[in-house]
This record gives C-alpha cells, structure tokens and sequence, in this order.
DNA sequence: ACTCGCCTAAACAGAA
DNA sequence: TTTCTGTTTAGGCGAG
C-alpha cells in the first residue's frame, strides 16, 4: 500500500534544519545585535538617520508600532481639537501660526520617538519579547511625557491668547470680554479632560503604568518642565492678571515653545521616564544636543585600546568601517562620527538599548532568584556535588557560580556584555551542560539519557517551560509519554496529547504543523506507545517496558556518563534527577507507572518519583495512596488493539481502583476529561 | 565510516 | 470536501 511514495521524496531539502535553524538564529542574531556591531547596527542608525532629519519614516507598520500610531491618531485629533477651538475663537493673528507651528512639532517629535528606536523587524532581532514589551513601555512613558508637555503648551497657548485678547479687549465691551474668557476656560477644562483621557486610555492599553504623579497630576507637574513656571500661576488665575508679565511670558513663550519642541526631539528625555538606570541618564537640565555628544567624544580618550575599536573595525553602531590601525580609527572616529545630530541619535538609540537590556537583565535576574530560591527551598537536600549554586542573597547560600560562560538556552534573552549587573546565567535551573551544549537541535539523545527525569525536571521548571519559549530538551517521546502518565489512568487521545503540550510548553503554541505531526508520528512509530480503542475513540498508553527497551540504561554502567550527568545538573534539581535517573535506568521495574508510590520506592528513591508522574499529581482521584494502583500490567491489558505485546501475557489486572478495570468499561473519559480540565498547575 | 536515535517533512489512507 | 488521525517513508543531524 505504501510501495510508491518511496521515490519521489528527493528533494528533501534540509528542511529538518529549518525549525532549528531559526531557533539559533534568533539567539545569534539577538546576540549579534546587542553587542552592537551586528547586523541590527545599521539599520539602527538608518533609523536614527531618519527621525533626526525627517522624523517622518514610519514606512512600515509593525504591531509594536501600532500603538504609536494610535497615539499619534489621538494626537492629531487633539490637535486639531485644539486647532479648531483656539481658530474659531482666536482672531488669526500670529498667534495662530505659532500656534500651528509648535502643533506640528509635536507628532514630529512623538513621531522621532518612534522611529528613533529601532525598526521592529530590528528590534525583534535584538530583543526577545520581553524586551520589546519593556521597550515599549518606556517609549509609551516618553511619549506620555512628550504628550503632556504638548498639552501644556498648548495651554499655555490658550493663555497667551486669553491675554492677548484680554489686553486687545479693554477697548471692546466687558460682556464680549466676558464671554470670550469663559469660552476660553471651556477650552482649558476640555482639553485638561482630553488629556486625561488620553493618558487613561494609555494607561488602559495596560502598557504604561504612570509614576503616581504623573498620572494623578499631568497639568500640575508640567509647569516645571516648561518655560515659564512663575507666570503660569497668575495667569492661572484668571482675569485680573497683570499685563506686564504676561506680555513677557508671551515672548518668552514664543521662543520657548520651539526651544522646547526642538528640545524634545532631540532629546527624548529618557531619564525621567525612566528612573531605574540613572547612571545611564543624560543631564536632565541641558537639554542640548550638547550632552549626548560628549557622550560620545568620550569615548575617544581611553588610551591605547578603544571600545569602539576591535578586529579592525569600527564598532559603531552600524558602522563595521575597517580601520588598520587605532590611529585611523580615531580618525575615523572624528570624521565619520563627529558631532552631528546622526551621531547623537544613534548614541541615544545605544543608550536606550542598554537601559532595556539591563532592565530585562534585572528582572531576569529576579526571577532567576526566585526560581532557584524556590528550588532551595526543600530542606534537605545533602549537597554531595559542592556547587553552591544559590542565588538568593538573602538566604543563607553564597552567591551563584554557575559556570557562567555557559551558552543559554535557545530564544533566551541574553545578557547584554555591557551590563553593569552580574551576569547570572538564564536557563532553566534544573537543565545543566547536558542540555546545554545542544544549542540547535534541542534535545538529542544525550539529552534525553541525561535529563530524561522528565517528570521532576519538568516539576521543578514547569513555570520556565511554560512561559519561556524554550524547546524542552525532551524528546518527543519522552514527553509524550510524561503527557500520558500524568493522567490518572494513563491514557490520553491525540488531542489531549496536543493540549498537554501546549499547556506545558510555550515553545508548542507555535508550529503546530510541525510538532504535531512530529508527535503522532512518534506515536506511530514507536512501540511503546499502544493505541487503544475505546467509546469515546481512540487512546494511547505507554508500555512502559517497551520505553524501557528503547532506551537501554547505559547509565548504571558508565560512570563517566554518570558523573556528566551529575555535573551538567545544577544543584537545585539534581537530587531528583539523579536519582530519578537511577530509577528509570536502573529499576525500569520500580519505574514502572504503578510501583513508584511514594511508600514504597521512597526508600530508593525518596525524591524521584520519577515519570510516575506521582509528584506533580495532587490527587490521584481515589485514595490518595492507592499504592500498586497502576501496576505495569494495568496498560498492558488494555493493548489488546495493536500487536499485543509480550506483556500480554501479564494481564493481572490490578484492580486499578480509579475507573476502569479494562478498556472495554470504557470509564475513564470523564474522569480522564475531568483531570484534563485542571491545567497545568498539577507541575507547579 | 558506521550505526543509532532523534527530528522534520511529507505522502497517504481512513474516519469523522 | 475538509479535517483529523494514524501510518509510513525518507533524509538530515549529532553522538557514540
């Protein structure tokens, strides 16, 4: 039946590579990009390019950028609010074109904002998720701050004219002037809520999340960012304002205004937003182009090595110019990345670069603490294998000294070099070297001897696995089978199989085709994994003695295998998995579904538990204990559909107190739907 | 160099 | 007819 396909499959390009190879790909180019010299460099200094001249390259539209674009639609609809309400009730003097004029610069500077981050595609190059997200938030924070001074200007706009029309007024009647400055303070209380609702609408995007003050009080906290903070008070206050200062405050405004305009494009006023890294932040009371160029000139006086300079080439952000010597490179240094506003943008967009990598550092960090404080929790724990592997500075442990060269694992941020912070390395606490060294193809064979506790690695990384989008160093079958054995009767339909992986591993909510067709034809293919016919369908168990088979415990017998077992596993997870290791290589019996209760094997193998799955379940439905309740045969009875195994010959039957004796009763659906429901916390 | 285990892709068939 | 499920084959890769 299956005799033609055979030919014709020639073709067979390195497809196999693909999944893979993007994997990596992600790593290196993210690597790559934020140590500055890669491939994002160029592009990011394009970017820059543009915003500092035109300020108006939003050519592509990415899902990051959607929400600026938003922001500047709400923008434009204020402005043009504002437009129309101070037209319709100013005389069009010059006031107006002013007017017209600071309104315009406005999105162009929200605009630079954005475009002087980096292209999505680029960004996604250099930062992992994550990352983006935060840099997103921080460029919402910045345009909220650049939005409110925009509206403060325009404010202070609507002063000037009141005035303007206050002193152009004490010839005209007292009602006119009247009605003209209630009309005027309309104005004022409806763009103060306009803005409201505009920053509420941000806050409500739940990307922003405003310092109280800024949210609280936008109009009250402006004035001192801005030009005039003595004069806006009284003019605040309304009609007996005095002429003479208001005529100042209206020159001086009208220069101010572009002076600040200009100021807020070309200085994006990251530290105020963004207060955690202030050794970063640019002296916030020159708001010059000054700053950010001796940013950079700065760099020029290290002697003998530049940090700009390395493997003959300049290392400038998008740069890559070959340079023999440090002299020419200085050279190069001064001619091509002199004082411009090219240069400064690119070292703003450097600068925010770090500031995100090392916020995204520090909270990796955190939760690289939390899980290993977590893991270090359990009390005991004889630490035979030294490695003092603890993070929590609080506890009692010295710090982390995981061998930190180690690469991470696949679509892991890494740390950026420049990071002021320890370099703590992110992967997953229990998954060592072993699993480690397999950068591309995720889980090889090694991996799957080493680590194949999958259960307690999975126990104890649960959270990692299922928000990290990590390809699990498992292999198919493996965790197949840990998907199946987690349930109460060890059985599971193909879709519930699908379910538990996506469940379980972020890394399968995407490639569905792929991984899917990878599990049913790990299903297919191997023999330990029984379909079973039921009512409700098919499902499939383990055998576990064919799993047993398939994979011969080398482990006892090589010690050297062993001790690479033991030193690629991180303190945190070792017990378990060693022993678990054990347990499944050298007592394939006692790992057999049924006889790792915890009374019985806890003498062994007191932490495992194995692939039983017994940890993670909270309740194994009847009796909590029930202790042989699913002995080895209790699958082989039901594999009567395909070859019956040789195990058939155990039909004994054990009496599985759960549900159903055979799969003839059909029983378990339910419950087996029923567990299904709880979701993944059972891992946690 | 070879084998083995694993992964991916794909074709195909049958059932729903 | 489409989709899902299950089977099978083929080729590539890494490790032993």
């Amino acid at each position: 039946m299956m005799v033609e396909s055979a030919s014709e499959t020639i073709r067979s390009a390195p497809s196999g590579q693909n999944g893979v190879g993007s994997l990596s790909g992600q790593a290196d180019g993210g690597g790559g990009g934020s140590s500055g010299g890669g491939a994002a460099g160029p592009a990011a200094g394009g970017a820059c390019r543009d915003s500092a001249v035109g300020a108006d390259s939003n050519g592509e539209m990415s899902p990051a950028e959607l929400l600026h674009f938003q922001q500047q639609q709400a923008l434009q609809v204020a402005r043009q609010f504002l437009l129309q309400q101070a037209s319709g009730l100013s005389s069009p003097g010059n006031n107006d074109s002013k007017q017209s004029a600071s309104a315009v610069q406005v999105p162009v500077s929200v605009a630079m904002m954005s475009s002087q981050m980096l292209t999505p595609q680029q960004m996604q190059q250099i930062l992992s998720p994550p990352q983006l997200q935060a840099l997103l938030q921080q460029q919402q924070a910045l345009m909220i701050q650049q939005l409110q001074e925009y509206y403060k200007k325009q404010q202070e706009q609507l002063h000037l004219q009141l005035l303007t029309q206050q002193q152009a007024g004490k010839q005209q009647p007292k009602e006119a002037l009247g009605n003209k400055q209630l009309a005027f303070q309309q104005q004022l209380l409806q763009m103060q809520q306009l803005q409201q609702q505009h920053l509420l609408n941000l806050q409500r995007q739940g990307l922003v999340s405003l310092q109280p003050s800024q949210a609280s009080g936008p109009l009250q906290t402006l004035p001192q960012a801005a030009v005039c903070p003595t004069d806006l008070p009284q003019l605040w206050k309304g009609e007996g304002a005095p002429g003479q200062p208001a005529e100042d405050s209206v020159k001086q405004e009208g220069l101010d205004l572009t002076g600040t305009a200009t100021t807020a494009t070309s200085f994006a006023a990251p530290p105020k937003v963004s207060p955690p890294l202030s050794h970063h932040t640019l002296p916030n009371g020159q708001p010059t182009v000054l700053t950010p160029r001796r940013d950079s000139s700065s760099h020029e006086e290290t002697p003998g090595s530049h940090p700009l300079y390395g493997h003959g080439e300049c290392k400038w952000p998008g740069c890559e110019t070959l340079c023999e010597d440090l002299g020419q490179f200085i050279k190069h240094l001064n001619t091509e990345h002199a004082l411009d506003d090219r240069s400064t943008a690119q070292c703003r967009v450097q600068m925010q670069v770090v500031q995100q990598l090392e916020i995204q550092l520090a909270k990796e960090s955190e939760r690289l603490q939390a899980m290993m404080t977590h893991l270090h929790m359990r009390p005991s724990e004889p630490k035979p294998f030294s490695q003092p592997l603890n993070p929590v500075p609080g506890s009692s442990f010295s710090k982390v000294t995981v061998s930190a060269a180690d690469s991470f694992p696949d679509g892991l941020a890494h740390p950026p070099t420049s990071a002021a912070a320890p370099v703590t390395p992110l992967r997953p606490p229990g998954l060592g070297a072993a699993s480690l060294h397999s950068g591309g193809p995720a889980r090889r064979r090694s991996n799957d001897k080493f680590c194949s506790p999958i259960s307690s690695e999975l126990a104890q990384n649960h959270e990692f696995y299922k928000n990290a989008d990590v390809r699990p160093p498992f292999t198919y079958a493996s965790l197949i089978r840990q998907a199946i054995l987690e349930t109460p009767d060890r059985q599971l339909t193909l879709n519930e199989i699908y379910n538990w992986f996506t469940r379980m591993f972020a890394y399968f909510r995407r490639n569905t085709a792929t991984w899917k067709n990878a599990v049913r034809h790990n299903l297919s293919l191997h023999k330990c994994f029984v379909r079973v016919e039921n009512v409700k369908g098919a499902v499939w168990t383990v055998d576990e003695r064919e799993y047993q088979k398939r994979r011969p415990p080398k482990m006892t017998g090589s010690p050297t295998l062993v001790k690479n077992m033991i030193s690629g596993l991180s303190y945190g997870a070792l017990n378990a998995s060693y022993q678990a290791a054990l347990a499944e290589s050298s007592f394939p019996l006692l790992n057999s579904p049924g006889m790792l209760n915890p009374g019985s094997a806890s003498s062994l193998l007191p932490l495992g538990h194995d692939d039983a799955g017994a940890p993670v379940e909270p309740l194994p439905s009847n009796g909590s204990s029930s202790p042989p309740r699913l002995s080895p045969p209790q699958y082989s009875h039901q594999v009567q559909v395909k070859e019956e195994p040789a195990e058939a010959e155990e039909d004994r039957r054990p009496g599985p107190p759960l549900g159903p004796p055979n799969p003839s009763t059909a029983g378990p659906p339910e419950d087996r739907e029923l567990e299904e429901e709880l979701p993944g916390e059972e891992l946690s």
